[in-house]
DNA sequence: GGGTAAAAGTGGGTAAAAGTGGGTTTTTCT
DNA sequence: AGAAAAACCCACTTTTACCCACTTTTACCC
């Protein structure tokens, strides 16, 4: 469905709008009115989905059985704090009170955008997430590449 | 996809663009805007990589769970940085502040393009880089192939 | 081997695009 | 109805992309 890429430094203003980069934006394919969820995400992040994304995921999510204690849990989970949000005529998303507290949100940000989903971060936050190369990093990166040549990662 | 090979020494200018040497640009076969993904690499070089090279990276990180605490740092680590960079009409790239100022570049680079990408260094830091003791390379080398025989290195 | 034409590389001005901030109107909620 | 929040609009700043001109290097030919 899409492939987003990138690292996107960018600022929330004092209302609480981020301004989605438009390298991002052109990634979305299209211009018009661009719709979204955004919920909480872990290591206290924020998740932005593509509306069309978050449906898809709340189509198998709403397959799991409420009636199971792990499933109920898991659901419940999922859906915290879930908004939909849509962008303004300058490309701004408004970003709910609550998240910015949950994600500790301030004045200069960083967006990471990978696979079907963006995270939202506050610059600080994500420059200390990134500050150490996580643990077996070269045994995943082997697994997930394969164990043959080089496998480049980065 | 690509056997790139070779060293080129090349410069960057004041608005951070790198003309992307002759000799790399007629390995990556064929002239129009060609499109490209930067990001941090290990030992504070960057890597470039075209652009479907990183398509297919992407489409193995993206298999991974993530809601696995591993594999979610990996897919983190793995995309950071990452910037989508095309060459102008001049065949240069723009490298984006911050990762110039990972890497600590200024004028005077050195690129390094091997198999799929192409790492990305300050002329100093890349000479300092090779400059680690060949007796430690041999051990490496033996590590590395086994007791088999040897690629002739250089 | 040196002159010359072509290719490669460099630099900067400028118009356009992107990003930012804030005032004002409209909507919504109580 | 009044207050608060959200959406709209406009103005301004910053960044990027395009264009053109100039320098340097390479390749070729006599």
């Amino acid at each position: 469905m899409f492939q987003l890429t990138g690292e996107y430094e960018c600022k929330m203003d004092a209302k609480g709008r981020i301004k989605l980069p438009a390298g991002l934006i052109r990634q979305l394919s299209g211009s018009g009115s661009l719709s979204f969820v955004i919920n909480r995400g872990f290591e206290k992040c924020l998740m932005l989905y593509p509306k069309q994304v978050w449906d898809k995921k709340t189509q198998e999510v709403n397959q799991l059985n409420i009636y199971n204690p792990k499933e109920r849990q898991f659901i419940r989970y999922f859906y915290r704090g879930a908004t939909e949000v849509s962008t303004d005529s300058a490309e701004r998303i408004l970003v709910p009170k609550s998240l910015i507290e949950y994600a500790l949100l301030d004045k200069e940000l960083m967006l990471l955008a990978y696979h079907e989903q963006i995270e939202i971060w506050s610059k600080d936050r994500y420059a200390a997430m990134l500050e150490t190369e996580p643990e077996e990093f070269s045994e995943l990166a082997a697994e997930v590449f394969g164990n043959r040549q080089s496998p480049g990662t980065d």
